[in-house]
DNA sequence: TTTTATTTTTAGACACACCTAAACTTTTAT
DNA sequence: ATAAAAGTTTAGGTGTGTCTAAAAATAAAA
């Protein structure tokens, strides 16, 4: 049906625009894909035309219907394959992705409906991210302000509620922008600052005031 | 590592030699994959500069040590993961197949080891063929003339006992040669005549003098 | 508001894996 | 042994998904 690399975009649009619904930018998700914001532009035109995307040049992309149903289907799919990993091979927590993320690509569905069956229809992945149902509800992972994550809990920045140039300057420094995946490393108890790693990468420590100005969707 | 296509390649190689030994045709090897020889011509150049195959201009191809290698862990894949749609997941003998193809494809040496426990260590797939052991033993199976094969039993033609062109041109009409796929229908007892299919399309009645002539590996 | 900086797109290439059509080998038949 | 047939390879081209470098559009700063 579509092909590795558009699932992988058409997921990539899900996940940085919070269910599809508001524009992605080119370079965010070049970003995210590992590639470059050209082959982006490519790809979108070509989505577009396929319907799966609403894109127009310089004002980013979002899903259509079509395409989040196509997103829906490609994340119930590596959803259900991290918990079989987790729970029948036991595999840990860092070690599922690089293999969901390949076997979320192989196409049946009677696959999908017997391994679904074979754990139980379960509800949500070994993350506590809930599995899309067979015809694409997703019980909505709401946003989160980020200073009600607990220790260990990720997300994704999905909003940020304050425009000043001060404020955006310095979420630029410290590296986070919409999509970046933050997770809460540690609870700083006397002043309620947490320690969030940025990407996986670096770690900063966030004040309680920028803490309640950023939203966070489930990764 | 390898792409999808050089591992089918390989795979493909290695059944319609039995085991890699002798050498392949370009049009076995295009009707085995569905290609055309043109672009299989292509690809074996590429493979014997990778030192996987054995390539001589219009003299076919065999594996290198390193290809046989190769298959063996692909079909190592491909089985265990037979295995694990039939007993686990339900799924019967004719829908195994084109899911197991994707699925021996994902590149996880750990995701294999683990679903090998999973499974018990199984020593051979559902169909009864052995699965390779992970440092690539696989228990022989050895040719075997196609007249000891039960009803149902399938079979690759990997030689045929008998030069002689009348024979030769018989199998020809019938449509058997060295890679044909054959499986037995039935068995006529009176005269020990089996009723066989050939590449799951046709069917004929071969008689027993016949039988004694043509042997297969396990497909 | 005009300049500067950033983001995004186009243009032109490339690797992979495939194709058709034509040329070349090898095999088979006369 | 030579001509015809069959099998195989090369040449040139296609679609996908990527890249770099340069041009165009948008956003930010002076």
């Amino acid at each position: 049906m579509y092909s590795t690399a558009e699932e992988n975009y058409i997921k990539a649009i899900f996940k940085l625009s919070g269910s599809g619904a508001q524009a992605v930018s080119t370079t965010a998700l070049a970003e995210m894909l590992e590639t470059k914001p050209a082959s982006v532009s490519d790809m979108l035109r070509k989505l577009n035309l396929k319907e799966l995307v609403r894109y127009e040049k310089y004002h980013g992309a979002q899903l259509t219907e079509t395409g989040q149903r196509v997103a829906l289907k490609i994340i119930r799919k590596h959803r259900l394959w991290e918990t079989f990993l987790v729970q029948k091979l036991n595999f840990t927590w860092d070690e599922v992705h690089d293999v969901a993320e390949q076997m979320e690509h192989v196409k049946s569905e009677l696959l999908i409906q017997r391994l679904d069956s074979f754990l139980g229809h379960p509800k949500v992945d070994p993350h506590g991210d809930p599995i899309p149902s067979e015809d694409g509800e997703l019980r909505l992972t709401k946003q989160q302000v980020l200073s009600t994550l607990e220790v260990d809990q990720a997300g994704v920045v999905c909003r940020v509620q304050d425009a000043q140039p001060a404020f955006l300057q310095y979420l630029n420094k410290v590296g986070i922008q919409i999509g970046t995946h933050l997770q809460v490393l540690d609870k700083i108890a006397y002043d309620n600052s947490l320690e969030i790693s940025i990407d996986k990468n670096k770690s900063v420590i966030l004040s309680s005031e920028v803490l309640e100005k950023i939203f966070v969707i489930n990764p």
